[in-house]
DNA sequence: CACCATGTTCCTTG
DNA sequence: CCAAGGAACATGGT
């Protein structure tokens, strides 16, 4: 479920379910997803807590809860790695395969799957220091990017993965985001004009904020919604509308046409990573219509 | 069997 | 100390 816009309406759809919830139990299947906290930690911290908010911090979830007896509220820090999935279950429902925490809270209660483990729920909060500007906040100005790009000779792709320079971007809506703003892949970092900086950070905003739309207005009940791990990239869930699926641009459209140009969408590998583009809205010097001082000759 | 997948961290090298 | 590159993590789908 995995990048910025996925897990703010998860965020959204889980908050007031677990509002002032009560954990009566705890039940740890895979010790791994705590890490560095230990099981023990664990248990004893969140048994008879109470949830008192959820927020979101990248890609991180920010759970605020306060234990038994205490005062001070205290955070939980959850992620979803590649496959996590987090949601409500009746208490008597049968565990699906990959649990890897329960948190018993009466009637129903909280499930953390996650196929591959990579995720984690944890009582270490390190994490969130380390973290970029929110891309939709105030706080990503065009100044601080520019500034971050300016020290790197990475191609930009794979800039904008890297979270401590905006937080909550991932493989697919980087591809998005350049393919909005019109920029190669490929360009070096510190080499994108004030202008192209601009232009990409208005485009991860659009891109990010489109998605959180979209998704806010399909029932998140994970029951119909088909295959890919049932996020809602991918396919659509039953009733909802069909720009849903045409959402993404170039994201796993390679060989598909442009929806500007009409050229066939590439795809390459970039740090083992796969990036979609458009080779003509997309090109190193600027997307205009090949002329002399664009062409390389041999 | 081989390769691919929404992510992060750790290790090494320069 | 920092930037960059690559492997590792673990499982399932095609």
């Amino acid at each position: 479920m995995p990048e910025l816009p996925e897990v703010e309406v998860l965020v959204r759809h889980l908050a007031p379910l677990l509002r002032n919830k009560t954990v009566r139990n705890v039940q740890v299947r895979r010790v791994k997803v705590l890490a560095p906290t230990s099981s023990r930690k664990f248990a004893r911290t969140l048994r008879g807590a109470r949830f008192v908010g959820l927020s979101r911090r990248g890609k991180y979830l920010v759970f605020e809860f306060r234990a038994q007896n205490q005062t001070r509220t205290q955070i939980l820090v959850g992620h979803l790695g590649m496959t996590g999935r987090m949601y409500l279950l009746p208490a008597a429902a049968r565990l699906p395969r990959h649990a890897a925490v329960v948190l018993g809270l009466g009637r129903e209660k909280f499930i953390f799957e996650d196929t591959r483990y990579f995720g984690r729920l944890t009582l270490d909060a390190s994490v969130l220091a380390r973290l970029g500007p929110e891309p939709l906040a105030r706080e990503f100005t065009a100044a601080c990017f520019a500034r971050a790009l300016s020290r790197s000779t990475q191609p930009i792709k794979i800039k904008l993965l890297d979270q401590s320079l905006v937080a909550g971007v991932g493989n697919i809506y980087a591809s998005e985001a350049l393919f909005r703003a019109r920029l190669a892949p490929t360009l070096p970092a510190c080499r994108l004009s004030n202008d192209q900086v601009d232009r990409l950070r208005r485009a991860i905003r659009e891109v990010l904020r489109e998605a959180i739309d979209c998704g806010s207005t399909v029932p998140l009940n994970y029951s119909g919604a088909g295959k890919s791990g049932r996020l809602f990239y991918f396919g659509r869930a039953p009733g909802s509308p069909d720009f849903y699926e045409e959402r993404l641009r170039v994201y796993g459209r390679a060989g598909q046409p442009c929806v500007n140009c009409g050229s066939p969408i590439k795809d390459m590998l970039q740090a083992a990573r796969r990036t979609f583009y458009c080779s003509c809205c997309q090109r190193p010097r600027g997307a205009r219509t090949g002329r002399k001082s664009g062409v390389k000759s041999v």
